[in-house]
DNA sequence: GTCTATACGACGATAGAC
DNA sequence: GTCTATCGTCGTATAGAC
């Protein structure tokens, strides 16, 4: 019997990851600002110092959640994208999967994003991201004459769904349920129209 | 002889105006979340009870500039425009200004689309934000078979301008000199290439 | 690893003098 | 309209007991 029964005291057997499940739902219930450590320790029934012994700093917490942020986008991405052999429907799948994770991960997208973490200091921040940017390179790769004009068209179509999504997040598109699976299909559309015009006037 | 000088006090022609400019240099400096009352009082060179004569709260200081922040777009985009009177070219030229505003305004930007004002109760902002994109609706009414697809079509361009700010002050494409030129450029091509992909396609 | 307790520092906003 | 002074709240982080 572990210790904590008969000690009385809180324990758990994974703190850290249940920090950061108390962690996910502040920022899912306030936004991104809300986050604090005190009203975490609170959710997760424990002092306002046990955190400290899993995470060096807020920062540091919230740099764990981007990186998971990441991750799930790059699984979420590669599932996306594999229903086609076809580029230009591969990367349009890519931004629709896009909108769709900002709306149905909110407070992940917001980590990601919104949530003004110092990257160069997260070293594991920076591999998700490069990681996530690494998978999908390869696509536009071969709807482009070079390496350049490959990550112009990713940059571009990345811009554009990552703009849809925050319109969509401030329903700016009304609050109907086929709210979502309307902006899908245009940021899958706006991709396909940057693909066109890159087709049709290559420039790098 | 104004009151002020010879009472010795603290008194200035324009405080409102003050407390604005100072805002607005403190989230220059520290983000649209470093902006204080405390920090922009000190800045203005007055108490920290002085502002509550001019605003509300805190959230009616940070309204105001987000709603002058509109109206400076609505200026900077409707010179922008007038440049051409091809449609297609003046939402290209929209489009690049929307990535320069964001590089030059950068404070003005924040305090716009990223501090988190509750727009609703704040009727000044929402009707300089709706005078915004009335200006811009009959451009692509022009290229659109209907209003909601000039909608789609000005959503769609808008998104993508913004996507491709937010790139580019993240310093995603360097920081030479150039690169604010090169992320007009780019925004501008998309803009072009969503609207030839509108044309090509007609939906609504 | 977790607790209790606390040092320390903002910040928003107000009261009342002038 | 501006000041001085302050209250109340909340946040990060640490020390030391267990």
């Amino acid at each position: 019997m572990p210790s904590h029964v008969k000690s009385g005291r809180y324990h758990h057997g994974d703190l850290r990851r249940e920090l950061e499940e108390a962690a996910l739902a502040l920022v899912a219930e306030r936004g991104p600002r809300g986050f604090t450590m005190v009203e975490t320790s609170r959710r997760a029934g424990v002092s306002v110092a046990a955190p400290y012994k899993h995470f060096a700093d807020r920062d540091a917490l919230l740099a764990s959640l981007a990186a998971r942020s990441f991750r799930e986008q790059h699984r979420r991405f590669t599932a996306a994208t594999a229903a086609s052999e076809d580029p230009a429907e591969r990367i349009a799948a890519f931004a629709a999967a896009y909108v769709r994770f900002a709306a149905e991960e909110a407070a992940l997208f917001d980590v990601a994003f919104c949530a003004d973490v110092d990257k160069s200091s997260h070293p594991e921040l920076t591999e998700a991201g490069q990681a996530l940017f690494d998978a999908l390179m390869p696509i536009t790769r071969r709807l482009a004459p070079s390496e350049e004009a490959a990550f112009d068209l990713l940059i571009r179509i990345a811009a554009a769904a990552h703009g849809l999504a925050l319109l969509h997040r401030q329903n700016m598109f009304g609050t109907t349920p086929d709210t979502l699976a309307a902006t899908e299909a245009r940021s899958a559309r706006t991709a396909r129209d940057i693909v066109a015009g890159a087709m049709d006037r290559p420039t790098a």
